[in-house]
This record gives C-alpha cells, sequence and structure tokens, in this order.
DNA sequence: TTCTCTTGCTAACGAGCGTTAGCAAGGCTA
DNA sequence: TAGCCTTGCTAACGCTCGTTAGCAAGAGAA
C-alpha cells in the first residue's frame, strides 16, 4: 500500500458505501465490483475485510436494529408520564433515527428481504417486537381514554407507515431539521388534518 | 402444443406471474428462468410473448400509474361538494386501487428505479403530477378552512405514506374489506389520533 | 532486524444471467 | 388442403456475478 487518507476503518468505510449503493441502486442490483470501484479499489480486495455481500447487509439492518430499540426504550423509559405523550416522544425518537442516517434507513426498511435464513426470519422477529411496542402504547393511550381509535393495530401500521415513508424525501440539506420534521409528523400524525 | 386451460391471454397471464415475483423477490432478483418454471415452461419461451424482463416491468409501473389517475379524476370529478369529502374521496379511490391488486401495486411502489431511462423518467413525471393532485386539494382545503396544517407540501407526503405502506401488510383474505381499510385511514388520517 | 497485521493486487473459478436462433407442432382461417 | 399464428422447445451466445487463491508491500511492535 502506497498510503492511505485518515481512515476511520476500512470496514465501516465499505460498510457506509454499500449501504448508499444498496439504498439507491437495491441490494440485488449492486455488484461487489460497482462497490469496489466506488471505494476505489479492485473487487477482490474487498474480501480482505469482509466475509461477503450479505454480510454487510446483515450489519446495516441488525444494526440500524439496534439503534430503533436504543431510542425507543429510551423515549418511553420514564412511565410516570402520560402515554400520548410517551408515544409522542417515541414517535420523534424514530422519527430522528431515520433521519440520522437515511441510506441506512432506507436499506433497514427495504432490503431486509434478500437476507437468507435465518437471519430473515431472526430479523422479521425484531421488527415484529419493535411494532409491538408501539402498539402496546396505543391500546394504552386508548383504554386511559387519552387516544381514539377503533383498532390499535391498524392505528400502528398506519402510523409507522408515515413515519418509514421519510427516508425517500428527507435530505438533510432541505428546509427543515429533524427535530422540525419529528414535531411535524407527530402534530399531523395525533391531531389529524381535519379543523375541529 | 398439448393443449392448455383456458388461457386469457399468456401474455397477461406472464405479467399477473412476474409481477408476483418481482414483489416478494424484488425485480433485480427474479430471474426469467425462474419465471419461465413458476409457469411452467423454458426461459426462451418467453420471449415468445415478451420483448424483454424490463418490458414486463414498464407495462405493469405505468398501468397502475394510469389506474390512479382514473380514480383519482373520477373521485374529484364533482368539483361542487366540499374539499375536504374531494380529498377523503381520492384517499379512499386510492386505497381501493392499492387493495385491488396489491402485487402490482408494490412493484408500482418499490421497483420502477429499475426502469432504465428514459422510462424512469417519465414515470417520475407521472408520479410528481399524481402527488401535485393531492397536494393541490389539500392546500385549497386549508385555504378555504376546512383543513389545517403547517405545510401542505409535507402533509401530502405523509399523507400518501400512511396509504403507501399499505400494499406491505393488506391480505386480502384479513378481516378488514377494501372498503372498510379505506374509511379507517381516511377517518384516522384526517381526524388524527387524539382525543379532542 | 524480524514478525505480524493490514491492505491491496491479479487472475481465475464455476455459476447464473438475459437473450437469440432455429425448429416443431397444434389450431384457426381461407 | 394450405398457410399462418400461437406457443413452446433445445442449445447456445456473450457477459457478469460473488468469491477465492496466491502473492506483495508498507506499518507498527518485539
Amino acid at each position: 500500500m502506497i498510503s492511505s487518507a485518515p481512515t476511520r476503518s476500512r470496514k465501516a468505510q465499505i460498510d457506509r458505501t454499500a449501504t448508499a449503493l444498496f439504498r439507491t441502486r437495491g441490494y440485488a442490483a449492486t455488484s461487489m465490483r460497482e462497490l469496489a470501484t466506488a471505494l476505489g479499489l479492485e473487487a477482490g480486495s474487498l474480501y480482505s475485510h469482509i466475509k461477503s455481500k450479505e454480510e454487510i447487509l446483515h450489519r446495516v439492518c441488525f444494526g440500524l436494529a439496534a439503534d430503533f430499540f436504543l431510542a425507543f426504550d429510551q423515549a418511553i423509559s420514564d412511565s410516570s408520564i402520560p402515554v400520548a405523550i410517551q408515544l409522542r416522544q417515541a414517535l420523534e425518537a424514530h422519527v430522528r433515527v431515520l433521519t440520522r442516517d437515511g441510506a441506512a434507513s432506507a436499506v433497514f426498511l427495504h432490503e431486509w428481504r434478500h437476507l437468507s435464513e435465518p437471519g430473515r426470519a431472526e430479523f422479521l422477529v425484531l421488527r415484529d417486537r419493535y411494532e409491538a411496542g408501539f402498539r402496546t402504547l396505543i391500546t394504552q393511550g386508548v383504554t386511559e381514554g387519552q387516544l381514539h381509535t377503533p383498532d390499535a393495530a391498524f392505528a400502528t401500521l398506519t402510523l409507522l407507515a408515515s413515519l418509514n415513508w421519510l427516508p425517500s424525501w428527507y435530505r438533510p440539506e432541505g428546509k427543515l431539521g429533524p427535530d422540525e420534521i419529528a414535531h411535524r409528523l407527530a402534530e399531523q400524525l395525533l391531531g389529524g388534518l381535519l379543523k375541529s
């Protein structure tokens, strides 16, 4: 090797570049040669750092899953405050994770299907568990009379759906910052569009 | 050929099967041999009916785009009724298109990226135009005091986001029918979750 | 200096890809 | 009967895929 820029970790660099490519072209349509070129090296060289293409996808998906759980647990850690507010905090925390790394989020949301078993099944278990966290909050909110919806499970899916579309249009350089977006999303989803 | 079941059109049959595969495995990860096997024939035989793999994707994406425009135009055809109700109708019409063919909808929403130019650009023009239709309705609703939101463009994205996640969890055999789902989604998005 | 770790190269592998050419057989129409 | 259209097959093409083996060179530690 000749020299190198201040490389934090070559492996992490590969992950980042791959994530960006996976997002725009999709996992299956991204070749290792493409990834190597984007990093300025040859395809074979990648394998000095990683075991396989799928290993990258695995790391990205499960890494972000951990981020989501961490943020959620923090958001609802104080169980003494009203559930509706806990929900708002969890919702805003979710948005902050989404906006912190849009590429990883998009991969997390769309490319997990290309994980092979048993990784894929394990991922879905985590995803279900995360959704269940929100569902519990909403159910509790309805029970305590703070929220209204005919179907908590249905409301949960719709709520997360609204949030998860964000990586497909959010641009970090846009006029709205992460916190502003999180706030507005919470307002709209909790308050609705109709003037009351 | 030996004989054949009541084949409506072999080409349409290929489109349908391909759409289902594109949905579950993704366009890039679906091979023509896989598609052929699913149809009970050999890979080469497909080319008696279609020109290319991408041609299928093109047809699915633009076909559904036409469906969405048709449903939208119908929903807002009577401009004498209040905008908020027009919006509700457009929203419910959108959901009905989504639920009528979940596989095609999923492909429309996620796989259009694999269209090559100029098809891809043309598709995005249609998509923007469709979103603009909703945005106009919401803007108008705010102007007339029927809706409230700090940012109509933002609200539009969130609204469509909530709807477009539907194909990833909707199952035709589920307990909720298309109309019921359309109604509940409209209620939740227009009315919000918070008890007022 | 010597050893080891990291990083990267070249060359090649077996496999699968989308697609084409050429042929054949059944069914419809004239 | 003759001709065409639809449908499907086999065999193969050129290409790209993910991955591996073997080698080399710089960097830091002993």
